[in-house]
DNA sequence: TTGTAGGCGTTATCAC
DNA sequence: GTGATAACGCCTACAA
């Protein structure tokens, strides 16, 4: 509404938005809330309602009568402000219809109030349900999230460099392929500030991660499989990134080894994915004579281990567990539905959001973000 | 690394970064492919690497012996610029490692290229689809995607108002319980410039609606359906939102009683969520008796038919299609599983997703944007 | 508790 | 084609 170059002519606005505020029912609707107490914070008020666009601080200063910066502290928490200059700033705020601008405050203080969130596997249905608690969670403590679909290791370079562009607070990383050599990239020239693998172990000493105990989680897995009688697992790995991923197929196999004085197999299907699950071990137990079959395929996730299921189920026309037993990670959407019934393990992700939060916040930490305690989900697949 | 109110110190920065170009191995890089001719574009370069923040216009500037306005250019393509400049602009860029703000950029241009993308329904595994595209696609033309995760209408509005205050471009709707209040609300108070109703039809006319043509896509269902000689369909609907999404639902109806001279039964989820569908389904064949159950239960869309398919398969111990056929919509993720083997509608949503760009662009239309045309995919449900 | 100056890094616009 | 001026709207730091 405002032209660029115009200078402040606050004196009309009270007029000029006057109309705008009946249209939109703002002030009226404000006064309604406050006397009906439904509010009497109009943040909260106009959280829940329209404004009016390019009003200012100065706009709102002008009608209430005090200075910019007044103004400013009004929309600021733990603010030194006097609870009557508040009352008139917000009044002329809700007759406005102002909201603080998040691009220039943005600019201003140098937080964007906005992170990153990099995925690569959109295949994994697990993703889904973090997306949702993530930009859920992360929104009630005041954070956006840019949503980066990465096809590639470069072009997960690119997408933290246009996170470093846009200043955001921090990138997330949730793929499953991103490797050290990219986090090394992005802190390696402060791209960007603070670099955050969330759902899974990191080494990388620059990188915060915040992962479930994978460790005692997978031998929670493996008591449970060793308990249910099982002779002959095949363990079925992910996608062999460096030094992180190992920890759940190192665990399975050490437990067995340890419990059963022998060595279980395991072979790597190398994406999050049903399909290539259920290709790779269609092929697998193809290749296999039938008295070395596994009676069990313990799976890094769900995402693998709905393939496997499909693949007993529908290659082989084997029942799940009767002929081949089951198990997964993550207790993903669809682990629960009849057509898997997936024995699993469930990561506490609302927890884990929620220390993501606090991170952001930058305050210190007590507790290891990396051994959160989630549970065994039995079901009828193990 | 520049502090705040400090004065540019240009004549340092050259030594101050050698060595992190060195650690990133910016520059020795970028010559290295200039020479090698895998780019001989800087930006595409820089955006394959990493740089250094808090480098300024200003500073590239003065190693380059130009204004800032010719940085900027430089930057801009379609810019009137010489090739010389550009030449000695791009490469100081290099060697400093600068790359624009983006923050600053959209505060003085009014621009943020970004878009929030609003969901409600999390559930629906076609999200994890629609989120791929999008966010894929959009980034290829520039812009980053806010996703936020909107638990109702209230929410909505919130999120709404929050896209306002960061500026985005566009605010993009894909989720399924929106109503016209809010679209209203949105763009009555303009707190979003541009509002879009992605994957859906909508009347309200300020609003830009993309989608595929759901009249002929359902009718090619519907016609389908005939051609295999069912008796009996059960439509099984969606959400009943004011007047968007009754369009399969009227389309099927309308086309059955058409062609067969005899009213077709509907019933309604109100859901896109499979385990709805699932509860819902066993309830609705649970209270009728057996000769007048539906031989094919026609649903709105993939996320409704997979819970349909659970409870024909799990509750009732039923064969699909032999005892009861589904259809869905959507084509989403699992759609092709064993599992369900759904015969359904592919919406066509990476044109559509590259129509969205170009409305972006502010481009003129030609074609209409909600008649996109995909394809029915007939498998083994029906 | 409140007001002031200066700066955040870019872009629109206009003059040369 | 290039340089200069004046925003963009807010925040930090400090003074009153």
């Amino acid at each position: 509404m405002r032209k660029r170059g115009s200078s402040p002519h606050t004196t009309h606005l009270r007029d000029k938005f006057t109309q705008y505020n009946r249209e939109a029912g703002f002030y009226d609707c404000y006064l309604y809330w406050v006397n009906t107490a439904q509010t009497t914070d109009i943040c909260e008020f106009m959280s829940r309602n329209t404004v009016i666009h390019s009003v200012t601080a100065d706009d709102v200063a002008a009608l209430a009568g005090v200075s910019r910066w007044t103004v400013n502290r009004a929309f600021k928490k733990d603010a030194s402000i006097s609870l009557k200059s508040k009352k008139k700033v917000l009044d002329a705020a809700a007759e406005l219809g102002y909201l603080p601008d998040l691009l220039a405050a943005g600019l201003a203080s140098d937080k964007s109030s906005l992170v990153s969130l990099l995925i690569d596997d959109f295949s994994n249905p697990y993703k889904l349900l973090m997306m949702e608690r993530l930009t859920r969670i992360l929104r009630t403590h005041g954070w956006g999230t840019i949503l980066v679909n990465t096809v590639n290791n470069d072009d997960a370079t690119d997408a933290l460099l246009n996170a470093s562009q846009r200043r955001v607070d921090a990138a997330i990383l949730i793929g499953s392929r991103y490797d050290e050599a990219i986090l090394t990239a992005a802190l390696g020239a402060r791209a960007v500030r603070k670099l955050i693998v969330f759902g899974r172990y990191s080494s990388h000493p620059d990188t915060i991660s915040i992962g479930c105990d994978d460790v005692s989680a997978m031998n929670q897995i493996a008591d449970h499989v060793i308990a249910r009688g099982y002779q002959r697992p095949l363990f079925l790995a992910g996608p062999q990134t460096p030094s992180a991923h190992l920890l759940r197929q190192d665990t399975f196999l050490k437990r067995w080894s340890n419990q059963k004085q022998e060595k279980a197999d395991y072979t790597t299907v190398g994406v999050y994915d049903p399909k290539a699950a259920y290709e790779h071990v269609c092929r697998v137990l193809g290749a296999l004579n039938k008295n070395q079959w596994p009676d069990i395929l313990v799976s890094e996730n769900d995402a693998i281990a709905m393939g496997a299921i499909d693949a007993v189920r529908y290659h082989f026309g084997l029942k799940v567990p009767h002929d081949i037993a089951v198990t997964g990670f993550d207790n993903a959407p669809f682990a629960d539905s009849p057509n898997y019934e997936l024995t699993t393990y469930r990561q506490p992700i609302s927890e884990m959001a929620e220390q993501l939060a606090e991170v952001l916040k930058g305050r210190q930490l007590t507790q290891k973000l990396n051994h959160f305690k989630g549970e065994l989900i039995i079901r009828t697949s193990a």
